[in-house]
DNA sequence: TTGAAAGCGCTAACAA
DNA sequence: TTGTTAGCGCTTTCAA
């Protein structure tokens, strides 16, 4: 089933449907319905690799994500990848897993194998050789998630939202404000939660609050981990104890949540608790959190790569992306 | 950067650098190690539509699911992805997001465009025509979760699953033993939901007990609504509560601690909980658990697949996935 | 074991 | 607007 039994069908030649299948130049209107009509008839697709070989493009987007479980990164797959299909883009999935190995057999094998039109980069830091090489062979990066040296991204300002999570809690007259960040491990590659413990330093120091290094626990972005850390926390003789805790994300929040809770603490009563995120639990959870939306993250990468692949860039400025309190129960002002 | 300056810069033709770079047909070691150098030093990669076009093979699989946000779809796409991406292949993915209209889009376009060698459908039940589509063009396919008419497919048993979870709690003496289960909403893809509630129906039956409608509870398989579904069952006056609940899958066994606890209700003296999975957080949960290993179900099933792919293919029997109960905090003989 | 050469199926310049 | 045709870069048959 090739393109020249669809010309046969039609009557044209191949070029001209080539052309009526894949819109790029002229048709008659009269040409391209045969054409259409021919190629449904013989239930015809084109071949990519064909395709591919002579064209240059691959009508195909990397997409490499450090971990595919959290919520965060399978929600831009998610967003991204609904997206691209619907532009007619295949997505092919690297996975790093949070592995050095794998790591370089994607940057240094499989993205280079020319199948992919351009990449997609969630939470990661690139080096200057990978960045170098996907630019030496021309491919498109786009970053959401974290700043990559010389490349577009999207990216929230993670201070700013830190800043907004704890001045919630400081409006609502809290002192004594705690802090569920990331631990070494989850700084490594992106630095975002140096950012959010520097929005949450910021906010305290505006107002003129002094931020207590026994109010700083360190978890790892799980629920789990925000358990541990939030008990640690909490259990702390009662005037040592925060009355609030700002956690760095929702998960580690939901985990802050159940550990007051075991402790026989009331949230909010006796401690307020706010996240980052608006995970999908968060509702359920009564979480107040200032929401991201990683699925739009992932669209918009999307529409951003779209722009740099057409010849008449206008590539705008990187632009800090939305991000909205949202309260629920778990804050209020602190028993007096 | 193509095979024929290898080839000068080896010395050879470029029949013997394809030769010599892909491992198919007889190369001496010396060429073998001339070209390897070679295309070393020039940085050399094939360009896959140019193979893809002359081999008709693509070392591309593309991995179909319903969802990417539940623990078990990102684990068996995590596990299959690692398998491939060692055996040097790329996985393309298609999340149908619970959506019919992009399923369509996915079957009748994308895995047509002969982009991909084979498929791996997880969870997911294929309608005759998208097998019979996929077959028209030679694609093998593997599925996992759930079986598809004439497809090699890995799956646990899962009416032995929710048996042998619902028979542990048979054996603590556990008589008033509830259910949540699928709704119906979940069941229209696969009847898994209808087999676990088989399994437990089939142990209450060996053991003599009569399943109470009023025991069986039905959610969607998200913590959520395993909390509303527990809150019903644990809602009901003292002699008609259950004293143990066995939920079809991990997070909704977590929705079921979670409202025990809210009730007041100790786990597991006042109620036992079991689950299905071993989810990430089913230790954190001291939830006692059938686990499946659903990182290991993807793997097999890329095994599976290569398998086929060979010339060669001794396909075996649809083999039964292994399980395993783990037995932890959640659960203990009923206080009397 | 090696090389020559014929495609694989499509796109895009160019000509008409 | 359409057709002709020369590749795109690799694999594989066939012959040596």
């Amino acid at each position: 089933m090739s393109i020249a039994e669809v010309a046969r069908l039609a009557g044209v030649s191949t070029a001209t449907v080539s052309r009526a299948l894949s819109g790029r130049g002229h048709v008659s209107a009269a040409a391209r319905e045969r054409v259409v009509a021919a190629a449904r008839e013989l239930g015809y697709v084109v071949s990519q690799a064909a395709s591919s070989l002579a064209s240059g493009r691959t009508r195909n987007v990397g997409i490499v994500l450090p971990y595919l479980g959290r919520w965060y990164f399978s929600s831009v797959l998610e967003g991204a990848q609904m997206q691209l299909m619907h532009a007619g883009y295949d997505v092919t999935l690297y996975n790093l897993a949070g592995n050095d190995a794998e790591r370089r057999i994607v940057f240094e094998d499989f993205l280079l194998r020319q199948r992919v039109d351009a990449v997609i980069a969630v939470a990661l830091e690139l080096t200057e050789a990978e960045v170098a090489n996907l630019h030496a062979i021309g491919k498109p990066i786009v970053g959401v998630g974290g700043p990559i040296e010389g490349v577009r991204t999207l990216m929230i300002d993670d201070v700013a939202v830190a800043r907004l999570a704890t001045e919630h809690l400081i409006g609502l007259d809290h002192r004594r404000i705690g802090l569920i960040g990331g631990d070494r491990a989850s700084d490594a590659d992106f630095h975002m939660p140096a950012k959010r413990l520097r929005g949450w330093h910021a906010a305290l120091h505006d107002a003129g609050i002094e931020a207590d290094p026994r109010l700083m626990a360190q978890a790892d972005f799980t629920l789990q981990g925000g358990y541990a850390a939030a008990k640690q926390l909490f259990g702390a003789p009662r005037h040592e104890r925060p009355t609030a805790v700002f956690a760095a994300s929702d998960e580690m929040a939901f985990g802050a949540i159940l550990a007051a809770r075991d402790l026989g603490l009331s949230v909010p009563d006796d401690v307020s608790i706010v996240g980052i995120d608006d995970h999908d639990m968060a509702e359920f959870f009564g979480l107040t959190t200032v929401a991201q939306f990683p699925r739009q993250q992932g669209a918009r990468a999307v529409d951003v790569l779209m722009a740099q692949l057409q010849p008449d860039d206008a590539t705008a400025e990187d632009t800090p992306l939305p991000f909205e309190l949202r309260v629920r129960r778990s804050t209020a002002r602190p028993r007096p």
